[in-house]
DNA sequence: ATGCTAACGCGAATTGTGTTGCATTTTAGA
DNA sequence: TCTAAAATGCAACACAATTCGCGTTAGCAT
């Protein structure tokens, strides 16, 4: 958040995705005046979703305390986001481009590795399955549908593309690291079957990376 | 549903977890009596909600819409389930069970397919992400917390205990194929990345199932 | 069959959520 | 600087969700 006060400006390619689901309910009829205090007010709630999550841990704030807790009016809040969902999915968005990069050396193990860690350490944190409800719920909104799911998740799955690119890994797709890495991390974390102490987490990370080269290694010879 | 008015006989053990946590809001503190017209009532507000997500798709019904068209009287519903999540809880769970069975031959490949392939059909349908939704919101519920997710999910893992064990697959884990066939089915459903034409179901459950065999394999012998 | 009481139905009361009209402030462009 | 309209604040409002008290029904044990 630093000094800055427009926090408009997230991360990378993921941005208009973002604000073309996410923050659909704003009027762009006319000409749009995202600056100043529409940026300020923006802002401000996001700090107080954050703040709230991170004090209820994964019980979701309603809008009437973001409104209280930000100094926004509650109305105002209605009219940007509409719904709490979106609010929520608006900040998850945002939150996982700043907090979860995807590394591009050039060597798979090494990326998948840090990745992987990074996500398992996030999902442990307060509210970290905040991410898939988000996601979920949006799956499950006709409003959004299929669609506009595919273009939030999009930009990640591209940005995945890159890491395997780098590392030559053409037997793999940014999908098969979602359904062997993203998929298994969240819903472990869902059923607590993630181990807590953290020597432990090195060795279910490995076991995941273990997994992706197993695939990898199959497919490009099934011996 | 059949003639039946007892529908309180779910299916095979995972019963206790159910009733141990989704229909928590019973007093029994005195001597019980779920037989009869409690049975009876369930059942209509189970019946209800099954019909009310068929006809709705994702959208989740409210216990308001439960009770009219159930005609079991609202206070009564809130009394006995407390919350509309952990009413769609116990109907999501007893559907699983019904739906889902674990096959067990001693063939792995074949029971893989089998089970992923009823997997992949059943979160085609109308509400299909609906289980995932409501054990989600379970494990966010602090009153529950990671243990009762894992009562919940005991059951299941027991039943791929089994058909690991009839086909001598003593690499792998239930935990395993949680995290190798369940999660990237529901989260794939999720973000739509499944295809729709039931020809290429077959390949998107070959190819899950492949990657249980390529782990499989590669912890036998890491070549 | 009879009594005890859990479970239910009913309707009112209460709370919480989302909407709308209007005055005021603030932004972006002329 | 000045102006049109976008965005916000405010308060009243409409509506849905949830709880409560109380009388009635119906399992279950005796």
């Amino acid at each position: 958040m630093s000094g800055d006060e427009r926090s408009t400006a997230a991360t990378q390619d993921s941005e208009e995705a973002t604000a073309a689901l996410a923050a659909d309910g704003v009027q762009t009829v006319g000409n749009a005046r995202p600056g100043g205090r529409t940026a300020r007010t923006r802002a401000a709630v996001h700090k107080a979703v954050r703040e709230l999550i991170e004090q209820n841990g994964e019980t979701a704030p309603s809008i009437l305390e973001v409104a209280a807790r930000s100094g926004v009016h509650a109305a105002t809040i209605y009219r940007r986001w509409r719904t709490p969902e979106a609010l929520l999915l608006d900040v998850a968005v945002e939150t996982v481009n700043e907090v979860s990069p995807i590394p591009v050396t050039g060597d798979l193990r090494a990326d998948l590795t840090a990745y992987t860690h990074n996500l398992v350490t996030s999902t442990r944190r307060p509210g970290g399955l905040g991410f898939l409800n988000a996601m979920l719920t949006a799956a499950r909104n006709p409003e959004i549908g299929p669609t506009g799911i595919q273009e939030l998740v999009a930009p990640r799955l591209s940005h995945f593309q890159r890491m395997l690119d780098a590392s030559g890994a053409t037997e793999l797709t940014p999908l098969d690291l979602f359904g062997l890495v993203l998929a298994p991390v969240y819903l472990g974390a869902m059923i607590g079957a993630l181990p807590q102490a953290p020597d432990q987490t090195d060795r279910e990370v490995a076991e995941i990376v273990d997994n992706v080269i197993a695939v990898r290694l199959y497919r490009s010879s099934p011996c």
